[in-house]
DNA sequence: GGCTAGTTGAGAATGATTGTCAATCCCGGT
DNA sequence: ACCGGGATTGACAATCATTCTCAACTAGCC
């Protein structure tokens, strides 16, 4: 399917956006990640942080989720293959969930209608247990 | 639920953005929503459009829909309950869809992880007939 | 005809994201 | 360890949708 992805490198701030997104469990905007890069003393250009984002998402290493505002937010899932999520607003904790039914439903109407190239976005937004008063 | 409703005065402006999108069946951002008001020689202030869109969406009057760069696309619905779309994304061409079966397993789904005041993103995008090459 | 509060719009401001490009770095070959 | 060339970086500028500002305008009401 997809040709021969282009080399990636490993360098410093490579790594560096890889450990964050490591230890993030929620859903995260670029400057949010670019902002801890820079508390850890191990600062990354913005550009590059995007760069490198973008690169992992091209790759299917990261999974991206755009908010109501129309910011991208980022994730590295634990799932290999294709999930939603069900995300706290007010922390961004994730939840990975599956819905084969919704899978064949959507694909089966798109096709009803005579739509091609078919994909769809789903996600559930909620508030967590550890976010109520 | 919703307190008293803000008084919307009858303009020539809020005519006008209506007027196009009621003659328009696909979802269609702000930008060219102006531009044909514009080219229809009814033309009204970018920020006005933006001020009107929002007002709509406040009443539930207009649907929106985030495309995949970001941008926000406005669409004047028919149906009157909570739906979701089949949108081409060449065209812009819109069917709007129910899954009575997705809301019921989003909302049990986030119960069962504890999730608080639920709400859920689904649209499915694909290529529709006319647009095949 | 006036009053007044909601509305308008040109332009500035915001803010995320992308583009530029010279300096720098990674890595396979030697 | 030493190159060399292509990939990568980052400070900064540019883009672009959307929001803000605020003085001028007007719909709705007496
Ligand atoms: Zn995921
Ligand atoms: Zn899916
Ligand atoms: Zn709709
Ligand atoms: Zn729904």
């Amino acid at each position: 399917m997809s040709g021969t992805e282009p080399v990636r490198r490993t360098t410093r701030q490579r790594s560096a956006v890889l450990a964050v997104l490591d230890d993030l469990e929620q859903f995260r905007s670029a400057q949010e990640i670019h902002t801890e890069l820079v508390r850890r003393g191990d600062s990354v250009g913005l550009s590059t942080v995007y760069r490198t984002l973008s690169a992992l998402v091209a790759d299917d290493d990261v999974d991206t989720l755009l908010r109501d505002d129309g910011e991208t937010l980022y994730r590295r899932c634990h799932g290999e293959t294709h999930h939603h999520h069900l995300v706290c607003r007010s922390c961004g904790a994730t939840v990975e969930v599956d819905g084969p039914a919704v899978e064949t439903w959507a694909d089966r109407l798109a096709a009803e209608h005579g739509f091609d190239e078919v994909s769809h976005t789903l996600e559930i937004f909620g508030r967590c247990e550890k976010c109520r008063v």
